[in-house]
RNA sequence: CGGGAUGUAGCGCAGCUUGGUUAGCGCGCCACGUUCGGGACGUGGAGGCCCCGGGUUCAAAUCCCGGCAUCCCGACCA
């Protein structure tokens, strides 16, 4: 690149230089916001846009609604779980003063939102009818980390968080492993391209207040894991912490079994260095906001790669015209290049006067003609096959940099070590942890996931994490 | 909170050691011209509380003292 810009953070030396310039950007002026917030560009929040599409539509699908819940939450309320506060007292922005008067009661700025939900579902649950109550918000959260970095761990994010209320611990369960394969490994997965390990999470390492977390685990390209989502069951830890209760079918009153389950804007960071490569973003189609860049190359092509973009549209395509005439066409296609559209077209005189256009992907050098009247047909056939491969590209990636061993300090360097968890163990895994490793997940013999008590020939996930 | 570094134009940096013209360079931005199917070139132009506050000096971006902020490596974490 003739210009190359500085990238600001995160400092890794793996990760894309043009990541801040296309995606983010992160502002931490003097008198500007608080440290460790970004400031997402139009480009950014498109990709997230159609992430939080894909997500919605998935949580929706499993029968549950949208709700929107306070963003000040009482001191008192994150008290009432003893594991809760203590796991996230560290990271809590707190309000102490408002309306030019201290409040009696600081208010914190909500890290995640089990506390002002469980106490809405106290009131709202009453009898077994209100059962299952299925809940899901789109909300920013603040945790004042130490160390933030760009996408990846941010001061404040957005992100879904799903809350459900159930009357037996098994549907809790049941919810919480729902949500893992049927919303979040789909979309990651195939919406995403990014494999994931899923498994359990360590005592050491679960949510704060949960009986159970399971997680995503993914590899960046550097070789260090990315927690990439996690869905958690609660049991009656909170039920019990904020009594939501209800009346069962024979007048007894119970706890409830709750869960909770998230995924943050951090996906979009996991995206980015999965995929990246050195000329910038490489989307997969199904996230792409903008799938096809019709580029016309002169002024008096422009009505033709408009009818071409409309046609494309109507074939159910993502195709957006770049008429920008008025900047070099090297400069235009090296910023789509950038920004990751999977597939160029190219509309230019010579083109158009043998009756075709050039096609350009961007996953892999590859640039051809294809006659204007079969572009509708064949481009979709080229997007899911730009798909595949960037699933498999990623996945060829992870697997080489997965190795299996058979102590704990044999475990060194980058990517996912396999052990068994009977040879690890938790001194073990206090051990890993002084070295900087940590256990991402545990899951069976089998790569299965294991149920929340078993610990019968487990499989732990060990590496170094974001 | 430990260890290391850095604050100079929108962005990236040089200048500081050894104080001294009007504080410079690259990118970006604006105008005009030539280009323009792979980050164009030429000419001209706009844009600076040199982080803040003190001090030394005839003179401070530069030296001294004190702040503040940010970044990197740890601890903590979606």
């Amino acid at each position: 690149m003739a210009n190359p810009k500085r990238v600001l953070t995160p400092q890794s030396e793996d990760f894309p230089r043009w990541y801040q310039d296309v995606v983010a950007k992160a502002e931490m002026a003097e008198n500007g916001p608080a440290r460790g917030t970004m400031i997402i560009k139009p480009w950014g929040y498109a990709i997230w846009e159609r992430i939080q599409a894909e997500m919605d539509a998935r949580i929706k699908a499993t029968g549950h609604v949208n709700a929107y819940f306070p963003m000040f939450i009482p001191t008192s309320f994150l008290q009432r779980e003893a594991e809760h506060v203590e796991g996230f007292s560290p990271e809590l922005a707190v309000v102490t003063h408002a309306g030019g008067e201290e409040l009696a009661e600081p208010l914190v700025v909500r890290p995640t939102s089990e506390t002002v939900i469980g106490d809405a579902m106290s009131r709202w649950i009453q009898g077994y009818r209100d059962l299952p109550l299925l809940l899901n918000q789109w909300a920013n959260v603040v945790r004042w980390e130490l160390r933030p970095r760009l996408f990846l761990r941010t001061t404040e994010f957005l992100w879904q968080e799903g809350h459900t209320a159930h009357a037996a611990w098994d549907e809790a369960q049941e919810e919480t492993l729902k949500i893992l394969f049927q919303v979040y490994e789909d979309v990651i997965r195939n919406v995403l391209a990014v494999p994931v390990v899923l498994g359990r999470k360590t005592d050491r390492e679960k949510f704060a207040g949960a009986e159970v977390t399971y997680t995503l685990e993914g590899l960046m390209r550097d070789g260090k894991a990315l927690q990439m989502g996690t869905s958690h069951n609660m049991g009656t830890n909170f039920a019990k912490a904020f009594g939501i209760q209800y009346t069962d079918a024979e007048g007894k009153v119970q706890f409830c079994n709750t869960t909770s389950w998230g995924v943050s804007t951090r996906v979009v960071g996991g995206l980015v260095m999965s995929h990246g490569d050195d000329d910038g973003l490489r989307l997969p189609p199904e996230v792409a906001p903008v799938q096809v860049v019709v580029l016309a190359v002169k002024e008096e092509t422009i009505g033709d790669a408009e009818r071409l973009a409309a046609e494309l549209n109507g074939a159910g395509i993502r195709a957006k015209v770049d008429d920008r005439i008025n900047q070099s066409f090297g400069r235009r296609a090296v910023e789509w290049e950038l920004k990751g559209a999977p597939v160029r077209i190219e509309v230019g005189p010579r083109d158009l006067a043998n009756g075709e256009v050039t096609v350009v992907r961007r996953d892999e050098d590859d640039k051809h003609t294809v006659a204007l009247d079969l572009v509708a047909t064949q481009v979709p056939e080229l997007l899911a096959h730009i798909q595949e491969s960037l699933l498999e590209d990623a996945l060829r990636r992870r697997d080489e940099f997965t190795r299996d061993v058979d102590k704990g300090d044999e475990i060194d360097g980058a990517g996912f070590f396999r052990i068994p968890w009977d040879a690890l163990g938790e001194d073990g895994e206090a051990a890993l942890a002084e070295r900087g490793y940590s256990v991402r997940c545990l899951v069976k013999e089998d790569g299965s996931v294991p149920a929340p008590h078993d610990d019968r020939n487990l499989v732990a996930y060990c590496a170094k994490a974001y």
